[in-house]
RNA sequence: CGGGAAGUAGCGCAGCUUGGCAGCGCGCAGCGUUCGGGACGCUGAGGCCGCGGGUUCAAAUCCCGCCUUCCCGACCA
């Protein structure tokens, strides 16, 4: 491609709104543009990035069985109704109302592949099977950011697979995960696979792929020592309950603590009557209605933060008038076992010494409350959101925090949608109706595009890894209309590249060498090639690598073979 | 949805306090010089000053309402 012909048009400074690295760069670098908030244009340079990460997934998913295809964006409303999932996803859901009827803007595929392949899945003689797709996504986001980190649309890779068993889906995911560990390596980005939480989609195991990154939005734990990894919000911390004898301790004292609703008040209250007391000191006790309707305490050290088990909700606000013994604000373990509610407590909360908490009686807090004497719990385990240092779940070692941004999801379904829907079912050897075992395996290409910009940005701009790259190597010429020489050299390199397949952008724009030299190292070319009349004078050129800024001077004669095997 | 900031040429910004010709840099077009690190000179094109209303002889500027965008949080995967 000749520079001159590029549609493309490098900005000296970003837009103000651009934030992230990656965004300023690539709307800079002319890859995107934006067209409204959260919605970009993939402008010629970019739409080669997004094509090589595509081709990257059509080997690795082709390789590993999967068959491409490519379902509708557009799902007329009622196979959403099927599934409960028109308002369990609602506040993401993009709804159009036409003439035709009610359809929605698909976020996700589930539903649409399995109307799409059940009849053609109609025995267990077909499967297992596994189908993908590159598709557009629309997710109504509350709020786009960091450019094409989080958007409104979206491309994203996408397959699904059907399984007559529980054990071939398990060895149909491993396969997949398999595809997924090189398709990340091809990228050259850091990444890890953490265990995590479901949310919308439903199923059982599932993994995200986590991409370290300023830019994440979201916190994994990682254990340094034996490789445990999981999502903040599915990850447990090591621990387990401190059997103590109970001797003699301190007698529980009432203190008046009017207003005093949350940890910190109650804390500084009970301190202005002469204690030292400080938020680890209390016992938060959070209220839970869990899968059944019934009350459930969680407790945990006042500095912690409760992470609320799947399946549990909190009690509202309003709620806790329907229970006269819960005074909000004032809420403690005290009794709680005579009035039907289960207590669970975190593993520390086991720690030998009087805690204070809630009085449950208004303005009133206790303490030297203490454990078995004072209060009982029926169930121990991990319940808090894990924080740096908390000991590993399988070997105790202190864990790390990580920001991240997620670039995958691989889901065990299951039976999650063969069991609503009857058409997700086939005949098996039995001669029975089955439901599929099904998984589902998602991508972010577009957000990936973000991650790997992100990643590898430098104060000149971008530097793409060469599978990921617009165009291999960048050539340019210097001086090439006051000298014909120059030009027709690099004509000459440009035309024979070309013929040796090689993908090469070729700046033969009328400008001088700081432009171009600023340009190519802005859009991020893997190698820079150098025609001048320095290099015709010593018959050696300049090659540059853009990813670790080494030069290397290769004989005119031997350039082209150069560039190709590099 | 809550808090904060901002909307003036394609991009970055000044002008607004104190109302009076719509400006600067980059980019864009033409001519010339220059050519191994965003070089220079001359000439030129480009504007619903976010939108609507109000005050005023006169509004980018003052007042009211709305819209949009970005950041933090909530939500979400």
């Amino acid at each position: 491609m000749r520079m001159s012909q590029l549609v493309l048009k490098t900005l000296r400074e970003a837009p103000s709104d651009a934030e992230a690295i990656s965004h300023q760069l690539l709307v800079r670098g002319g890859f995107i543009r934006r067209l409204a908030s959260g919605i970009y244009t993939f402008m010629p340079l970019g739409m080669k990035v997004l094509k090589k990460l595509n081709r990257i997934v059509e080997e690795e998913f082709d390789n590993a069985g999967a068959q491409q295809m490519l379902l509708p964006a557009l799902h007329p409303v009622e196979i959403w109704e099927q599934t409960g999932r028109l308002t369990k996803m609602e506040d993401v859901l993009m709804l159009t109302d036409t003439k035709a009827g009610r359809f929605v803007l698909a976020p996700t595929h589930e539903e649409a592949v399995i109307q799409s392949v059940s009849s053609d899945l109609s025995s267990y003689k077909d499967l297992p099977a596994v189908v993908y797709q590159i598709q557009t996504k629309f997710r109504d986001e509350a709020r786009p950011r960091f450019g094409l980190l989080r958007t409104k649309e979206f491309v994203m890779a996408d397959a699904y697979s059907f399984d007559a068993d529980q054990l071939a889906m398990r060895s149909t995911y491993q396969r997949i995960y398999q595809s997924y560990l090189k398709i990340f390596d091809r990228c050259q980005v850091p990444f890890a696979p953490v265990e995590a939480d479901a949310g919308a989609i439903g199923g059982d195991v599932n993994h995200e792929f986590m991409a370290p990154s300023a830019i994440g939005e979201d916190h994994f734990a990682s254990c340094p020592s034996c490789g445990y990894a999981a999502n903040i919000e599915a990850a447990r911390a090591g621990g387990r309950r401190i059997e103590t004898p109970l001797v003699d301790h301190e007698e529980t004292v009432m203190h008046h603590t009017p207003s005093a609703t949350d940890i910190k008040g109650a804390v500084e209250s009970i301190n202005s009557k002469g204690l030292a007391l400080t938020p680890a000191d209390m016992l938060k006790s959070m209220i839970t209605v869990d899968p059944n309707g019934e009350l459930t305490m969680f407790v945990l050290p006042g500095d912690r933060e409760l992470k609320v088990p799947s399946g549990y909700r909190l009690l509202e606000a309003e709620e806790f008038e329907r229970y006269g013994f819960l005074v909000k604000g004032f809420v403690g373990p005290m009794g709680m076992g005579n009035l039907g509610v289960k207590v669970v407590g975190d593993f520390s909360v086991s720690a030998p010494k009087g805690w204070s908490a809630g009085a449950n009686v208004a303005d009133y807090h206790v303490s030297g409350a203490w454990l078995d004497r004072d209060f009982f719990v029926d169930e121990w385990d991990s319940v808090v959101v894990v924080k740096d240092g908390d000991p590993c779940p399988r070997c105790s070692e202190g864990m790390k925090l990580v920001r991240a941004v997620e670039i995958g999801h691989t889901f065990q379904l299951g039976l999650a949608y063969s069991s609503k829907l009857s058409i997700a079912s086939f005949v098996g050897a039995d001669g029975q109706t089955h439901p599929f075992w099904m998984g589902c395996y998602g991508i972010g290409m577009t957000r990936l595009v973000a991650v790997i910009a992100e990643y590898f940005a430098d104060e000149k701009g971008l530097r793409w890894p060469s599978e990921v790259a617009p165009y291999k190597v960048g050539l340019m010429s210097i001086g090439a209309t006051r000298s014909e020489e120059v030009r027709e050299l690099a004509d000459r390199i440009y035309k024979d590249l070309m013929g040796a397949g090689v993908e090469v952008i070729y700046d033969d724009r009328d400008l001088g060498p700081g432009v171009k030299f600023a340009d190519l190292e802005l859009i991020g070319i893997p190698y820079l090639c150098v025609v001048g009349q320095r290099g015709i004078d010593s018959q050696k050129l300049e090659v540059r690598s853009r990813m670790d800024g080494s030069t290397t001077q290769v004989p005119i004669d031997e350039i082209v073979g150069y560039l190709v095997n590099i």
